[in-house]
DNA sequence: CTGTGCTTGTGAACGTGAACACGTGCGCCC
DNA sequence: GGGCGCACGTGTTCACGTTCACAAGCACAG
């Protein structure tokens, strides 16, 4: 087995788990033992030469004239992106967006059990949501070290993102995903990705606002 | 002479909403009538150089030695995301996601009103969430003509997300934010974009196993 | 009015990822 | 067992976005 640079691209990274959806897809009834990676790239809604080369990172798996095994794809795949177990989850602030979330079952069926719910609302505190007690965030250094939980997701208004993110590192946890809409800032060491929505829909009034046609007519112009 | 309308590049336009928070966020207390490159930098977690390619795009809207006036900064940016006005939206699925967008507020505070409620499901037709009756899906192209609604959600499982998509589009919404984990087609001239959480967990998951160590096996390490 | 200091605006270098094209190797057919 | 076709693997090219560095230009002081 080569060890050499296996840095795999985040764009990659990002893909892995759409193709790793798009295969557990079809398994049923479309049971055939190897794909193309022109198929899985439709499936994926991709391009078939960076399916070759994303899958490429992962090491020689195909069969030239044949495809992949889809089985044995599956299987280096969820290695590689550390699915292999399970990543329990805290998430704090259980409020809309926090009980929404620990009430959703597909993170538990995708390997990320909702492990402890924790708020700095004492009314909060002691409430059971989806069969588990909320708990409260001083106790969080005790509650991530107990579960082995490595994941953090902050559902808290923006003004606490920082704090809540500063008492997860504290507690241990390396990867944070916040939906608070804030700026937050971690440790080198810590992953940290956000989920803006409000975000996402300025994008999209941008693009509406384009089409609704500012000033129709005004091609561009050529700036060098 | 003022080159007008250069195209915005994507990446630009995606952090643009995060320039016009972060101006927002400061406002009272520190009342400066002007900001500079480097402090909007710093309040967006960018590089400062970023932060004046970016509004280069807008226009020469700075003054050299001085920086931003951040009043008339704030306008053309809202102008150029065309958030001069509101921007009705319409939920698809009030399930347990659904129910949490309509009930939060921040939605309506940026100019993005929850402006409908739609469910194929007859249990939920009818019911008040947020103070609006939730209507049948079947509805949708009238629901949509009357309020002038653009930009649709879509909040119902993955199987029926395609087909919500293809109602959204009849229906003459041109803007399409997607919760379900499912890959989504529409014709060119509309917009859509994702947003995928198990997808996320999948890439912090990735980059906790590199952390992990590579050679870590596939055995939790569970030394917290 | 001229000099000085400060921050913008932007050409150019650089880096990364996407797309392409084709060499490579495997399976299968004859 | 040799040739043929197919789909992978990957070097190369291209496009885009980021970063750098600095000239340009404005405010203000003297
Ligand atoms: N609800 C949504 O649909 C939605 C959509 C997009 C973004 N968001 C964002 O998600 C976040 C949560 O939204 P929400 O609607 O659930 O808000 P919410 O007010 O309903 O819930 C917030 C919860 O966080 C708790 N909290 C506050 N400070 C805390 C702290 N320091 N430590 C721990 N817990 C704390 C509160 O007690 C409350 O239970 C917000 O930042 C919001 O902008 C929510
Ligand atoms: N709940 C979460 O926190 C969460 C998190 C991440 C992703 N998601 C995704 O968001 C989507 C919704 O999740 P949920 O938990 O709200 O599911 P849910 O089952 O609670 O709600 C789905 C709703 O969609 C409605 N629906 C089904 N088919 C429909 C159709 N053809 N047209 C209109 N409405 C239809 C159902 O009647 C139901 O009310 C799912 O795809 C889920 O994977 C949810």
């Amino acid at each position: 087995m080569s060890e050499r640079t296996r840095r795999i691209p985040e764009a990659t990274v990002a893909r892995l788990p759409v193709y790793l959806r798009s295969l557990l897809g079809l398994a049923e009834d479309d049971k055939a033992a190897t794909i193309s990676s022109e198929r899985l790239a439709e499936l994926a809604g991709v391009n078939a030469a960076k399916v070759r080369k994303d899958l490429s990172y992962l090491g020689s798996y195909g069969t030239r004239g044949v495809g992949y095994d889809v089985e044995y794809l599956l299987f280096q795949m969820s290695r590689e992106l550390g699915l292999t177990h399970d990543w329990p989850v805290v998430i704090v602030g259980v409020g809309n967006l926090g009980q929404a979330l620990a009430n959703y079952g597909g993170f538990t069926d995708r390997g990320f059990p909702i492990a402890a719910l924790v708020d700095a609302d004492p009314a909060k505190v002691g409430e059971m949501v989806h069969g588990i007690a909320v708990r409260h965030i001083d106790d969080l250094p005790a509650i991530a070290d107990g579960a082995g939980i490595a994941i953090g997701i902050i559902a808290t208004p923006a003004g606490a993102a920082q704090e809540v993110a500063d008492r997860l590192v504290a507690a241990g946890i390396t990867s944070i995903l916040n939906f608070a809409p804030a700026l937050v800032t971690v440790p080198a060491e810590t992953s940290l990705r956000k989920v803006d929505l409000a975000v996402e829909l300025q994008i999209l009034s941008f693009y509406q606002q384009q089409r609704a046609g500012p000033r129709a007519g005004v091609t561009v112009a050529r700036t060098s």
